[in-house]
Formats: structure tokens, sequence, C-alpha cells
DNA sequence: TGAAGGACCTGTATC
DNA sequence: AGATACAGGTCCTTC
């Protein structure tokens, strides 16, 4: 099966379309940077069982009929790819990327994100409550996520712009978990999500930006 | 986990060899009547998982690679054969038999036999912690079940002596289970495993002895 | 409809 | 410490 479907740019790769947005990251520079027009997607605000046992999210229905399905197959449907893998470059940044199999779960009649996902969850010291965030830039896909308490209120309308450098602090109400916030990275870091450039730190660009492999069988 | 002998006989078949059992059953005797020379392949502990809704047993590696992939397709391996069935003669005689759909399930790397298996856990009312044991005579396999509590401590070489026809009973270290034993083999016979000749009652011997069919795919 | 079967996945223990 | 084995799960198709 041939999952070719271009995720190209519709409306952010023209220039100086709708949402896009374009900042400069002064950070490390060097021949790795590059000026990464990002368009946000959906945030999703975790719960218990995203992160937990059953090592699958779910993802909003609006969201994958709106912005993943299309792409796959050149609109067909769900039966079309029942296991399309998608790739997510990091969005601290390091060149990171992950890989996660999304498909249609029948039975709950949902999309979720199965294989993969539990090692982000690990990595990034997930928790019930916090915020996992979607993005794009032309053809890649980012993925970054967010501690609650340090949200954002996400009401704007789609391909807005993504969240500011600094963020008031807001009233925690869920119990703060015991795991040491050194563990994990910095808050500061991870409320820049996309709204700033992305640092590549690896030398290649990563062939694949948006790798839909059909997984076998 | 014992994996004890060859398929072939290496030491068993030959005439007075190592490891071979010839017994005589005077049992119904008649015509069916026949000396059976058997040789124990492997014995496995159920987990409850295997007993259980899963409908599969996992078969241990090296049994797998050792004595049943060898057999199939003269060598080759995994992927030229993703769906055997396995032909077992009951070890308590009476010519019944099983069939069991073996096959190799690569995601976890391992060993399966689903088809068939959990109408064997049915009829002999198999439990987590009893030993289902692997044995073959031949070209023809075998298959029975002990209780536990009723075991026969298995730390013998390669083609060793199967179990005596009247065993010591050993401390039982895990809780009886609360079906009634009538309910079951009685526990002597149990116990006798392939130690004996088996017994033919019916008339024909089974045309595949040891039938290896590829299923689609 | 439900049970069985088939393929897939993952955490844990172990080597 | 990385790789492996496997116990215990998932969903989904078939019957």
């Amino acid at each position: 099966m041939a999952l070719t479907a271009a995720w190209e740019s519709r409306g952010a790769a023209q220039e100086g379309g709708g949402g896009g947005v374009e900042l400069a990251r002064s950070g490390k520079g060097g021949n790795g940077e590059e000026r990464i027009r990002q368009e946000h997607m959906f945030d999703k605000v975790v719960t218990p069982s995203d992160v937990g046992k059953l090592n699958r999210l779910v993802v909003p229905k609006q969201f994958a009929e709106r912005h993943i399905l299309p792409r796959l197959l050149g609109g067909a449907a769900r039966a079309a790819c029942p296991g399309a893998v998608l790739r997510f470059e990091d969005g601290r940044g390091g060149g990171k990327a992950w890989a996660f199999r999304f498909s249609y779960w029948g039975s709950s009649q949902s999309y979720v994100m199965t294989k993969g996902w539990s090692a982000f969850v690990r990595d990034r010291r997930l928790a019930a409550g916090d915020t996992v965030s979607f993005c794009r830039a032309g053809a890649r896909l980012f993925i970054d996520c967010r501690r609650r308490g340090a949200g954002i209120v996400a009401s704007a309308p789609v391909t807005r712009l993504l969240v500011p450098a600094v963020v008031p602090r807001v009233v925690t109400l869920m119990p703060q978990r015991s795991t040491p916030s050194d563990e994990r990275a910095p808050r500061g870091r991870c409320v820049r999500l996309f709204g700033v450039d992305l640092e590549l730190a690896g030398a290649q660009p990563l062939p694949l930006d948006l790798q839909l492999a059909l997984m076998r069988r």
C-alpha cells in the first residue's frame, strides 16, 4: 500500500499566509540553524488513561479527521490506513524524533496513537493534566508538551499563534507530583513550545520529514 | 525449564539405547495394543496466561527452535512456516488427538500454540501451575498433563527416562484448587504420563502421525 | 452475539 | 547495560 500523500503546506507554506509563525531563534546558531514556519495543530490535556498503562493517546476525532486523515492516502478513510506511522520531531529541538503508530479503533470508534507513545510519556515524564501539543511546519511534524499549571488557555482557532515565551503562572488545581522537577525539562523551556524556531542540532535535516510507513501487513 | 531431548532418536531409538522407554501395558489388551518407545521432549508449568483467555500456549524458544522448527520444511526457519498445525495424540490413550496451530509471533519474538489449545485446556481442566508434557515416539507426538503438586523433579539429562508409574508424593507448595478431584483424570493415571505404552483404542492408527500442514499465507 | 483465534504490543525479569 | 524471553495484555476478524 502506498501512502504517498503529501502533507504539504496548503496554507502556512504560502508566503505571508494566514496562520504561519515565523521566528528566528538566536540560539546555538551555526549552520544547523533554520527558519521554520510553524502552524499549530492541536493541544490535548492528557487524561490518566493517556499516560497510564494503556499505552495510547486518544486523538480527538476532529483533529484526526481534519488534519491527519486527509493526508493519508489522499483522502481514503479509516479502513484504508489501518496502521500508519507518524513521525514527530521533538519540539525542544536536539534532533530527537518520535514515531507513533496512528490508528483507528473501531471498537471504541476513536483515533489513537499507540506504538511509541509510551516512550514519549516516559521520556517527558508526562502526567495527567499536562498538555501535549502538535504542530507542523511544512511537511514536518513536531510534538511538545507543557506541565499542567503552566498552561495557556487554548481556545484560539486552528493555526493560531503559539504560546509566548513567558506566561503567567496559574493556580494549580491538581496536586503536584512527587517527581523531582530537576528530572524534567525546565519549565521555561517547555512553555516555549513551538513558538520559536527549532534548533536543528543534527547535521542532516532528517531525510524524511513526515514518515508515513505502513507497517507490515 | 528443562528442554530435553532431540526429536530424533539420537540415543533412544537405538536398541537398548539411553533414554528410550519401553513398557508393556497389560490393559485392555486386544489387537489394538502396541509397544511404543517414547522420548520425552519438554515440560512446561503453565502460567495463568497459558490457561486463561488468551487461548495460547507460549512455547519456550529453545524447544521450538531445537525440536519443532528443524522439522518444518526441512529446516527452513521462521518466515517459512508461519502457521503449521501439529497433531498430538492424547497421552492417556483412547485414540483422542489434539491439533494445535503452531506459529511465531514476530512482535514478541515468541512461539505459540494457538488454535485448538483452549480445547485441550478445557478438556483436561488445565490450571495454572499444572504441567503439560510433550513427548514423541517416532514420528508421533503425544501430549499429556499432570496436576501441580503431583510433580516429578525434572532435572535429568537429555533424553532422560520418563516418569515411573509410581512416584513419591512430594510436598505441595501451592494451595490446592477447589476443583473437585473427581472431575479430573485420576491422579495415578495422570502421573503415569508417557511412562507406559499407550493403548490404541481406535481401529485405524490415525493416518498422519505427525501432521505438518502449512496453513494459508 | 459471543467465543475463539490471530496478530500485535509492552513492561519486567533475566542473562 | 543492552538484548532477549515471555507473561500478560490490546484490538479485530471469523465463525
